[in-house]
RNA sequence: GGGGGCAUAGCUCAGCUGGUUAGAGCACCUGCCUUACAAGCAGGGGGUCAUAGGUUCGAGUCCUAUUGUCCCCACCA
């Protein structure tokens, strides 16, 4: 095992004191042990951006808990590395950072543009390096370079040369979205949609026969020159008679059809539609289904081409002034009206995309989708939360052949070759020579693959195959993927189909979905906004540990949550009050010998942490198992923070300045103990302060990133010991409001009697009540008569603290009388409910008895409070 | 248009398969520099769980409708 906590935090001394300390990273790298259970997780990489944000380190801390635990459990965990991911933003990156310099990406030719992109992408692949470092994990982002240099290549290579010989991709000519702009292709995520505002221009085609006209209206006239029908519904009982005959398209002098199709609204408009299939993506289908011809009109920079007759080289704006004043003038142009309109522009750009007619390729999903969805439905991949399934079914139930081609330079090159002399297309993995056909000599397709093509293949690829190596047999298929839920589409459907497609079972048993990290108003974190949250500032600011336990607190799987300040700050004070609790017991430990054993006799107050610990444990591994981090989480907090802190230190105080030397000792082997094991499950949610104070106490073991996760213990089971210990604490607390109440200062002690049929957990503490009640003396009794004593009343006691010069008689009856008012009504809905024939005859037992017992604690309480009362008067 | 989320304390959010008096952090009020911690300790106030119905012995939790809000997908020429 790899060790390199160079400074896990720094500890600054201000005024003697330790005021405050940091994070600034430290590594701790484990390796995976093969004789051991694999277990593995999915890492998704963030994009190599220049801008990381904390909704990165979600991910990254999630996996990170998930592998850390599992380790901790036995298991050879595992984080597999990730692909390259989002090529076409990366693209945009690189081409930017040229642009800077004024180069551009043809002008220095692919080669050239390679070895810059390669350059980019390890500089802030380092970043994102330093990133997981700071977190605590061990994934390695050097591996990149593998992905997409010679390992997955060839498994990308070998899925597509497979996939085409099966049929299953193929290659096609389809619509694209296509940016005027930035000359490039744009898939369907990346095309944002803004309202305009647009005109809606009524046309008029004459009929061929010259029998009159049919209207239609469209926002896009200059795409009149391409059309090659017109379209009505075939129910529609206005245009029946009109379908199969033709109209003549202005302008252009062409005579086209009048087809039927159910794809036009009747309500909508005048119900009549002009078909442009290479400009409109539903009209390219339309086009299909009747065999329509295909008039492309445009220029790869939008301008009008060839087919545009005099048209041809104006821009697609100058081009429809130009027509629409022909058009006008022709006597077609009926009127024009203001219409708002969604148009698709680039995302980068924000130009208007303009649908485009190109050749690209393409996998045939409908047989691929089927055994995915199985796989779903039949468990066999378990994703969280459940409703995420939803989501899944529908996209991949109405899933569409999936265009892989991208006219972009950064990625996996496309394994096809086309003969300069006969046209023949070669797909091959290895780079064919000459064409087998003819001879002639080959080019390779200029276009890349869409990055999720090979990121599908990611839980193999990276695994070595399609070699059989020992990887792969060992921890394929993997446990756990762990992503935001906005790339369920993108990244896991598609690992899953592929995953079956290629290795025969899915990838992964589970998929837990986190939610995206918002900022403090609620947006999405954006370059443009300025709001993306740097998490390298916040562990500089905080410390990882800090940020790591911030965006797991308060988390459910799905949902998105917040990102601010305060929130890290309390994390932050979490650690702060973790090391200050290790101080202490430094500070009573050193020097002497103190093992990390539990002592054999415990008194009830160590009983009592120790089975609280002991419960805790088994709650949080339940929460763990069912990747409920945050409700985990929680319950260590709660626990270290108001059951050991809070109350056991302060008991474990009384007894090591006490005179008691083995009752000392026993305090300090149980603080020992305790803390240590608490540190463990602490350990997967923060790394660094939890190893550091480990190490630093009596522990047994190498590293607590291996030490043993703690299992549920049946002879550290102390619920009766549990019980009495609540007895004593509800009595400390009600004399603590009390005098809290009464606004009586600590100094001013009081002797205390308590009136109690069961002493025993008094008796045993006694001093401990004395200290934290701040009472002089302590007496326990069956009965005792306390005149002018202010009572404190809980659910096993009556105590009476003799403090005649501070009570308010009347003030004491009022709240007497209002504590017994509540008990009473309480005691009444009990009661109710057990005179309630079907919730005693319907509700299960265990329910029916918890009342019971309720009922009897209420009962004894009303009756003492009452007695109080009757004392007062 | 289709699908989904969310609505719980002033704010940000937990609340798992229905079961005692609905929780946390922050903020607020009161009192404390009590030898681990004032970024702390002790105590306190604050919620008709969006609205209306329904199922049930029992609903924050399940069902239906309504309102508000956010997101995803598709996109009407």
């Amino acid at each position: 095992m790899e060790k390199e906590l160079a400074k896990a935090y720094e500890p600054q001394e201000v005024e003697g004191r330790i005021y405050d300390f940091w994070l600034k990273g430290g590594w701790f790298h484990a390796e995976a042990d093969p004789k051991k259970k694999p277990y593995t997780i999915m890492m998704p990489p963030p994009n190599v951006t220049d801008q990381l944000h904390v909704g990165h380190a979600m991910t990254m801390t999630t996996q990170d808990v998930l592998i850390r635990w599992k380790r901790m459990q036995g298991y050879s965990a595992l984080w597999l590395p990730g692909t390259d991911h989002a090529a076409l933003a990366t693209e945009v990156k690189i081409v930017e950072s040229l642009a800077k310099e004024g180069l551009t990406k043809e002008g220095m030719g692919r080669e050239k543009y390679m070895e810059r992109a390669w350059q980019w992408n390890e500089k802030y692949g380092g970043r994102i390096t330093e990133q997981l470092k700071l977190l605590g994990s061990s994934a390695d982002w050097d591996r990149q370079r593998f992905t997409l240099d010679e390992g997955c290549s060839r498994a990308v290579r070998h899925v597509f040369v497979k996939l085409y010989e099966k049929g299953l991709i193929y290659r096609g000519e389809r619509l694209i979205n296509w940016c005027p702009h930035c000359k490039t292709a744009l898939s369907d995520a990346e095309v944002e949609f803004e309202e305009k505002d647009g005109s809606f221009w009524h046309l008029r085609y004459p009929l061929a026969d010259g029998s009159g006209y049919i209207q239609l209206a469209t926002t896009r006239p200059e795409t009149m020159l391409g059309d090659t029908a017109v379209a009505v519904h075939p129910d529609d009982e206005r245009y029946k008679h009109l379908v199969g005959k033709n109209v003549v398209l202005p302008l252009v002098n062409k005579e086209i059809p009048i087809v039927a199709d159910e794809y036009v609204e009747m309500d909508f408009g005048t119900g009549v539609v002009k078909i442009t299939p290479a400009h409109d993506p539903n009209d390219f289908m339309v086009g299909q289904r009747h065999s329509l011809p295909i008039v492309n009109i445009m220029n790869d920079d939008g301008s009008i081409n060839e087919n545009g007759g005099k048209y041809a080289g104006m821009s697609g704006l100058e081009a429809r002034g130009q027509i629409v004043r022909d058009l006008e003038a022709g006597g077609f142009l009926v009127k024009v009206e203001p219409m708002k309109h969604n148009v698709g522009t680039c995302h980068r750009c924000h130009t208007v995309v303009e649908p485009r007619l190109s050749t690209q390729w393409f996998v045939k999903m409908e047989s691929m989708a089927k055994p995915a969805i199985e796989a779903v439905r039949e468990k066999k991949v378990k994703i969280i939360p459940e409703r995420m399934e939803k989501v899944y079914y529908n996209w991949m139930e109405n899933i569409k052949d999936w265009c892989i081609s991208r006219q972009i330079w950064w990625g996996h090159r496309i394994p096809a070759w086309y003969c300069d002399g006969c046209g023949e297309t070669i797909v091959s993995e290895d780079e064919p020579q000459k064409c087998p056909h003819c001879g002639g000599a080959l080019h390779q397709d200029e276009d890349t693959l869409d990055t999720w093509f090979s990121s599908a293949l990611w839980p193999f690829s990276t695994l070595g195959w399609p070699e059989d190596t020992e990887d792969l047999r060992y921890f394929y298929p993997t446990n756990t993927l762990v992503t935001a839920y906005d790339i369920i589409f993108f990244w896991v459907a598609r690992m899953i189909f592929s995953g079956i497609e290629q290795m025969g079972e899915p990838p992964f048993d589970a998929v837990l979905f986190h939610g995206l990290v918002r900022d403090a108003q609620g947006r999405k974190m954006s370059k443009s906004l300025g709001n993306g949250i740097d998490p390298v500032e916040v562990i500089d600011q905080y410390g990882a540990d800090a940020l790591r336990l911030t965006i797991i607190t308060g988390t459910s799987p799905g949902n998105d949550t917040r990102y601010s300040d305060e929130k890290v700050a309390a994390s932050r004070n979490f650690a702060n009050k973790i090391w200050n609790a290790a101080r202490f017991i430094h500070m009573n430990i050193d020097g002497k010998d103190v093992p990390c054993a539990l002592p054999e006799d415990l008194e009830l107050e160590d009983k009592w942490i120790v089975s609280r610990f002991n419960r805790t444990a088994r709650e949080i591994t339940e929460n763990l198992d069912k990747f409920e981090l945050g409700v985990a989480v929680q319950k260590v907090y709660d626990y270290l923070w108001g059951d050991f802190c809070d109350w056991y230190i302060e008991l474990a105080k009384l007894r090591m300045n006490g005179e008691d030397q083995a009752s000392a000792q026993k305090a300090r082997q149980v603080l020992v103990w305790t803390l240590g094991n608490t540190l463990k499950l602490l350990h997967p949610f923060m790394p660094f302060i939890t190893e550091e104070i480990w190490q630093s106490l009596p522990h047994e073991g190498e590293a607590l990133i291996v030490a043993p996760w703690p299992a549920f213990d049946l002879a550290l089971d102390f619920p009766a010991e549990e019980g009495e210990m609540e007895k004593a604490m509800e009595l400390i607390t009600g004399i603590r409001t009390r005098r809290s109440e009464m606004n009586v200062p600590p100094s001013r002690k009081a002797h205390l009697f308590i009136e109690t049929a069961q002493p025993e957990a008094f008796e045993a503490e006694k001093n401990a009540i004395a200290r934290l009640a701040f009472c002089s003396g302590v007496e326990t009794g069956p009965s005792f008569q306390v005149p002018g004593a202010v009572a404190v009343v809980t659910a096993a006691c009556k105590a009476y603290l003799p403090m005649e010069d501070l009570i308010d008689k009347a003030a004491e009856t009022a709240r007497l009388e209002k504590e017994l008012a509540s008990a009473q009504k309480q005691l009444d809905t009990v009661n109710a409910k057990l005179q309630n024939e079907t919730f005693m005859s319907k509700a299960p037992e265990k329910v029916v008895q918890g009342v019971r017992d309720n009922g009897e604690k209420l009962k004894e309480k009303v009756r003492m409070i009452q007695e109080s009362l009757a004392a007062l008067r």
